[in-house]
DNA sequence: AATAGTTATCTTGACATCAAGAGATTGGCA
DNA sequence: TGCCAATCTCTTGATGTCAAGATAACTATT
């Protein structure tokens, strides 16, 4: 490969020399998604600091706006969606709700649940948040080639399919 | 494709009915990628908790057997190694001398120094977790053809290229 | 109706992490 | 030599997260 090495390549290499009997190799496929998910991540974060807004108030936000009119759904939906605990669901809920980003209203036939709307407030932050976001996007993605993004989409979806992912599955994760 | 859809394929189609007008595709990539490494996190947790290991201490003594004998690291060096804040790295092994499994040792000539080393116990315990991690690490990436690992392994380091990390770049996260 | 089990949300306590800065030591330069 | 800037580690306070369980409300069965 023409490729330059990148750190991953570090450690493999490191590994090599120390433990020379083991097979380190599913490494550089698992250890990268890792590492590049930490490193995506950073670069994700600067933009939605630019709208004042954490990566998770994001998350919840297009959790909601995702979900379609009236934008609006339970701590559990939330839960289920966002893979975090019900704990970390009020957390966020009650910061947003601070922030006025988010609605919270008890149900008039069920008392058990609340429904959680974003606001207008919080539907004009996270639309812009969300074109600078996209476009952040787009741009770390740039440098890649047609040919780069096409086996990286299939290489991805095989993994994905590998760990059983489906589209019923819960958990969101990713940003938006 | 023949591909079943994932759950990615599910926010995807959710954007398009919502926001027809945004190009939400850089996502099929970016998302992916972050959501598989939070998937890939908990397989590779049930495996450290087996050994009655976090991840994070995984990671600390992966990094000191990596760097060769004497297996001794700074704190500095295992900060710019691990992509963490001095304070996390003063916690974490303040957590791993506990556990008998480093010891921390001030050097004579510069007495700003600390040399962190790992003990013996902290090795068999390391070497035992490591064997059966790499093993998980195996399994999952099982199901994936010879085409799709090659593809997906292309596809990441041309990933890594776009987003500048080199093999001299800092920072580490990713499990062994 | 009464009760037991289920569901939905929230509370509590512990913990890993970070940002910012404090404390200690070293090295260079006047 | 004496002092200032740089370096290295650690401390502090805040925050987001989870696991476990508490609380309240609903449902089904008797």
């Amino acid at each position: 490969m023409s490729v330059a090495p990148d750190a991953v390549d570090g450690y493999l290499a490191q590994w090599a020399l120390e433990r020379p009997d083991l097979d380190v190799s599913p490494m550089a496929i698992i250890g990268r998604v890792s590492r590049l998910a930490a490193l995506l991540q950073v670069r994700l974060d600067a933009v939605f600091a630019e709208y004042d807004l954490q990566s998770w108030e994001f998350d919840v936000m297009a959790t909601l706006v995702r979900s379609g009119a009236p934008y609006e759904l339970t701590p559990g939906a939330l839960d289920r969606s966002m893979m975090i605990t019900s704990g970390t669901t009020t957390h966020r809920i009650t910061k947003l709700e601070q922030r006025g980003f988010v609605t919270r209203r008890r149900d008039e036939d069920d008392k058990r649940v609340v429904h959680v709307k974003l606001t207008d407030a919080g539907r004009q932050v996270f639309d812009a948040a969300h074109v600078a976001h996209i476009e952040n996007e787009r741009t770390m993605l740039e440098p890649l080639s047609e040919q780069d993004r096409t086996m990286l989409l299939s290489g991805l979806r095989a993994l994905s399919g590998a760990l059983g992912d489906g589209a019923g599955a819960s958990g969101d994760t990713q940003r938006a």
